[in-house]
DNA sequence: TTCATTTGACCGAG
DNA sequence: CTCGGTCAAATGAA
């Protein structure tokens, strides 16, 4: 297919070492931001209290007692473990645009998969409460049953790209039936979601190289990295009209550095997300 | 050494 | 008592 002479023509490791260096950079170029100007942006004081809040809590706080009376409680009562919503996929590795942690795996009764146990991976950081359950339902056709739980309140999906990337026509076809809607919030979501965010997660996509998918969800994005995309996304307010707005010259240091680093290869990114992201 | 995953134990609901 | 959901120690990968 196209996609191995794709990449093979753009992709070469010299390459990839010098995108990772530069995003590498990006990362570091913004923190530095944020330390000269913290205050930027109303938000952009969240990170640091956030970090020192739980360093104090947990240099003052006492030592873990093994009180196991209570800490397996049963979590979910009516309210907070409504079904959200379902996604069925024959892929297993599908990729919604959030991050999950696995946290449980467990034997059904009435299945003979087992299913596993998910939670959102900024489920400390931002106290996100969102959870989903992924169960193999079908053999031959797979197909796998996604259940969501619970609302982002990360407000951090990795999955914008449809819109940016040009690539949406193909995912209405495909992907719509597979929208994840989280009722009420779903305005707010797609606000939220919409901001400069995706471009730079698109790098990091990119850099991800030949890993599945699977993978990359698991174990792609390390802790730094989501720190750095947390710096980004602060960074960017989103868009009012629900869209990526390329940064203007005039805008500022964080502006042109978009445009010098992220935007560049915008285009190398998104066919990369054509072939990687299974948009079949 | 750090961090994500695995896995058995624990818990509450039914 | 059974079952599904969660916790957290153990384990493994990077």
């Amino acid at each position: 297919m196209a996609k191995t002479s794709t990449l093979n023509s753009m992709n070469t490791s010299h390459e990839k070492a010098v995108q990772a260096i530069l995003y590498g950079q990006s990362c570091a170029k913004r923190l530095k931001l944020q330390l000269d100007h913290p205050m930027a942006d109303g938000r952009s004081d969240n990170l640091f209290s956030d970090l020192s809040s739980r360093d104090s809590s947990s240099s003052s706080s006492p030592p873990p007692l093994p009180q196991r009376s209570h800490s397996k409680k049963r979590k979910n009562n009516k309210t907070n473990s409504s079904e959200n919503s379902r996604h069925d996929s024959p892929d297993p590795n599908y990729y919604d645009g959030f991050l999950w942690r696995k946290y449980g795996q467990k034997t059904i009764k009435q299945s003979k998969h087992q299913r596993s146990y998910y939670r959102c991976s900024y489920n400390i950081d931002h106290a996100c409460g969102a959870r989903k359950h992924e169960q193999k339902i079908k053999d031959n056709p797979p197909v796998y049953r996604t259940t969501y739980f619970g609302h982002h309140t990360c407000n951090i999906n990795h999955n914008q790209d449809a819109g940016l990337t040009t690539v949406g026509d193909s995912v209405n076809d495909l992907e719509n039936s597979r929208m994840i809607w989280f009722g009420e919030d779903l305005d707010q979501e797609k606000e939220s979601h919409t901001s400069g965010l995706s471009v730079s997660v698109k790098h990091e996509e990119g850099s991800i190289k030949e890993e599945t998918m699977d993978q990359y969800r698991h174990r792609g994005i390390t802790s730094h990295d989501k720190d750095c995309q947390n710096m980004i996304k602060e960074n960017h307010q989103p868009s009012p009209s629900g869209s990526y707005t390329p940064p203007s010259s005039s805008g500022s240091e964080i502006d042109m550095f978009d445009s010098d680093l992220l935007v560049e290869d915008l285009d190398l990114w998104d066919r990369y997300d054509m072939y990687d992201f299974g948009l079949r």
